[in-house]
DNA sequence: ATCAATTATGCAAACGTTTTCATAAACAGC
DNA sequence: GCTGTTTATGAAAACGTTTGCATAATTGAT
């Protein structure tokens, strides 16, 4: 009678050993060292493997490894294009590297993402990729003790005791402002995402601000303005301050592409054409902003490469 | 001298138990079913294990449970906003069920899906979610042979073997064509995904068609196009159909939101109105139709629901 | 008080791996 | 043919949990 698995169960390495007629240890190294296995005993495992359709038990080898394959990311949302094309190529190169990814969105809630990054350590990722610099202390502390490598994306911040891979969003604002500067414009508006959860939104905000200071265009307060991750709220948000200003700012700057993209939304559906009547511009470049009518003019942020990049750099500290 | 965790190593079960005086199942109850263990005991775990920075690992848990809390999803891809949207609120449904998602973006590549699936397996996911009902026949023995729960979303797909949720695809395309034809139009140009990865198109595709030829306005076969998920290849497609047709159509179908996006750019950009020139309609309603300029008419796909649909399915499928 | 029923606990055996250590086998160099 | 290395293997001890079973403690009814 050939030997088989165990009654109804799935094969385990012991089946996979019996069958092969080798040892759990020498199946073990053909899967996780070819190399240290001789051809002959390979072959063999490699046969019973497939007669028994075995799945090797990745959790159970975490257990004595500590090594799970698993990397958790945690994303303000995925409805933001530039966050789910980042997300896309992570988890691709990511797969490049044999490894899985855990991901959850926060919706821009740090409680959430605490309580998501202990989720995380529960299931013994090995390491964490956050977006931005901001989080509670709870998630540096656990990060911390537990010695998770964590990377941090999106922003790159020279001092944070964290590796971080991304742009300067305060270099992003100036260019912004720096370009409608160029262009003549003195009236300008500036609109940003939620500062206070959004450390992106803040430093593109804040540079932006520092250029038009610097040529004496400080915007008056009501053409500082903050807006939720909402398309709907931002056309009306910008619908008001078109109507509302009597002379109206003559170029607007969108703290991302869903803002710019309701802003020219917004000034289509009060007759102003864009760029004759007003110039929007945008940050993020997210796909099909160029094919859009009009064109988006926007400051493009690699975020494929940012995920790329992101994936490569969490192979090395986790080595 | 106090007991404390050996040294360096992070608290285990065993130390939480030490500490507070009792055994290790008492702690593992403690976690898994807080109501079988008495409240003084309970007490001194809680502190113990807050005191320890304890966190349990479910790694560990599963080999002998059975139970991972994760569920792996593969995506087409992350970059089409109704998918984001659907994962979005899975994602967070789940939380509500303290599972963590496994995610994956295949690119429509059904190898890739397979190799995914595998991978899934092997960290013992404790379920499966797949979009549409083409998969590998590899992927499904795998399913079969290992009894991982899985679930199809997005196509509610009568006939399957598996658990589906989600819409009729081939009703959806009736629909649409049923919109255009009672707008008074006979000129009307189908434009779908690649029929032949993508049986969610290949469905809108021949409702519409099949309402079309009922009313005897089959298109001429030019008018029948097929396009990859991208923006800027689909404009160009369209330009071209609209540059070249002697008679243009006076309509058109998007298989998706993307497609009918595209479309208007397109037409736009040849300084064609819509819709008094040519009319326009997409399938899916992404975030933000409402508010495009012209307003995109869509068919909605409720991506949101089918989410959280899903993530409350898979609770009950793995009781 | 007593006994039965209930509730809470602890022991020890799983779970499916990896990895250390020791030994056996194969291979070179002479 | 030796001997010294290298290469391949196996036995057994971890890894951090859950869980079946048996026992101890508590409760309730009389």
């Amino acid at each position: 009678m050939k030997i088989h698995k165990k009654n109804n169960k799935v094969a385990s390495i012991t089946d996979v050993a019996n069958a092969a007629k080798t040892s759990i240890s020498t199946v073990s190294r053909y899967f996780n060292n070819p190399s240290m296995v001789a051809p002959a005993a390979a072959h063999r495992i490699a046969r019973a493997a497939e007669e028994l359709s075995y799945v090797r038990n990745r959790a159970a080898a975490s257990t004595r490894s500590k090594r799970s394959g698993t990397v958790g990311i945690v994303v303000p949302t995925l409805e933001s294009s530039i966050f789910a094309e980042m997300t896309e190529s992570f988890s691709n190169r990511l797969l490049d590297h044999d490894m899985t990814m855990l991901l959850t969105p926060c919706l821009y809630d740090r409680d959430i993402e605490a309580r998501i990054v202990r989720s995380f350590t529960e299931h013994r990722v090995d390491s964490v990729v956050l977006v931005g610099g901001d989080h509670n202390d709870e998630v540096m502390e656990l990060l911390d003790e537990r010695q998770v490598p964590a990377l941090l994306v999106w922003n790159h911040i020279a001092g944070h005791r964290l590796n971080s891979i991304g742009v300067d969003n305060r270099r992003i604002g100036r260019m912004a402002a720096q370009h409608l500067v160029d262009l003549g414009h003195s009236d300008v508006a500036v609109i940003s995402g939620l500062t206070d959860v959004n450390d992106r939104a803040e430093g593109r905000r804040d540079g932006a601000l520092e250029i038009l200071a610097s040529y004496g265009l400080t915007p008056k307060p009501e053409w500082i303005l903050q807006t939720p991750y909402d398309l709907d709220f931002t056309k009306s948000l910008v619908s008001n301050l078109l109507l509302n200003s009597k002379p109206r700012p003559t170029a607007i700057i969108g703290g991302n592409d869903i803002i710019a993209t309701a802003a020219i939304w917004a000034a289509q559906s009060h007759g102003l054409s864009v760029p004759q009547d007003i110039s929007v511009i945008g940050i993020g470049d997210f796909k099909g902003s160029a094919e859009m009518v009009p064109a988006l003019t926007t400051i493009r942020i690699p975020a494929r490469r940012i995920g790329r990049m992101a994936a490569d750099r969490i192979a090395e500290l986790i080595i």
